[in-house]
DNA sequence: CGGCAGATACGCT
DNA sequence: GCGTATCTGCCGT
């Protein structure tokens, strides 16, 4: 396959218009037994403004990638038990981000079965803790700039707008009516929600 | 297939 | 203490 090789250009705008945007963007991920990329097809908005956002307090010691550089990775820890990621938006000083909600695979996806316990395929990442648990994502990759290995960001070809669905983020109280979630129109590898 | 409880640890009140 | 940007297994329809 072809993919673009820079990181795309929009990340310094408002995250709701780079959550739109990282729909149809590769991850490009080395691992120990091999590469894996996947392709975004469902993502969230989270901006400082936002009751929702882990940023809208201000930054702390587990909040602080998401006040750096565009283009670098949030991973943060929840439930006891689960890890999801964000690519940072709206430049250094601001803190927002968009949340990887879902993505499909597209090279690598023994790897990624292997990593989910060999469950069914439709289900390896559909879910933001899913996704990084199928790529081996954890508190170590925080903060990890995605133009450099182990894992980059590319552009990938423009989703139409007309394929692109928006809808209420998931598993929050506060700020809830906000039709921040965007996923890809019929794609088979969005989470249930 | 939809609903629900349990797991489990960390940050904030 | 309490709530959490979640997932899984188990239950009943």
């Amino acid at each position: 396959m072809s993919v673009g090789d820079s990181i795309p250009g929009f990340l310094d705008g408002s995250s709701v218009d780079a959550a739109q945007r990282l729909l149809g963007c590769y991850f490009i991920r080395d691992l120990p037994q091999g590469q894996v990329v996947v392709k975004i097809v469902e993502t969230e908005a989270y901006h400082q403004d936002d009751a929702a956002s882990h940023s809208y307090r201000g930054e702390t010691t587990r909040t602080k990638t998401m006040f750096g550089p565009s283009g670098h990775l949030y991973v943060y820890f929840t439930y006891g038990m689960h890890y999801c990621c964000n690519v940072v938006t709206s430049g250094a000083g601001i803190g927002a981000g968009v949340l990887i909600r879902a993505v499909e695979p597209i090279e690598g996806i023994d790897i990624l079965r292997r990593n989910r316990a060999n469950k069914p395929d439709v289900v390896l990442t559909n879910g933001p803790a899913k996704l990084c648990q199928a790529m081996l994502i954890d508190r170590s990759m925080d903060g990890h700039d995605l133009l450099a290995e182990p894992m980059r960001l590319v552009a990938g070809p423009p989703v139409p707008s007309g394929q692109i669905v928006a809808g209420r983020r998931i598993g929050i109280s506060r700020d809830a009516h906000r039709d921040w979630r965007f996923y890809i129109k019929d794609n088979p590898y969005v989470s249930a929600g």
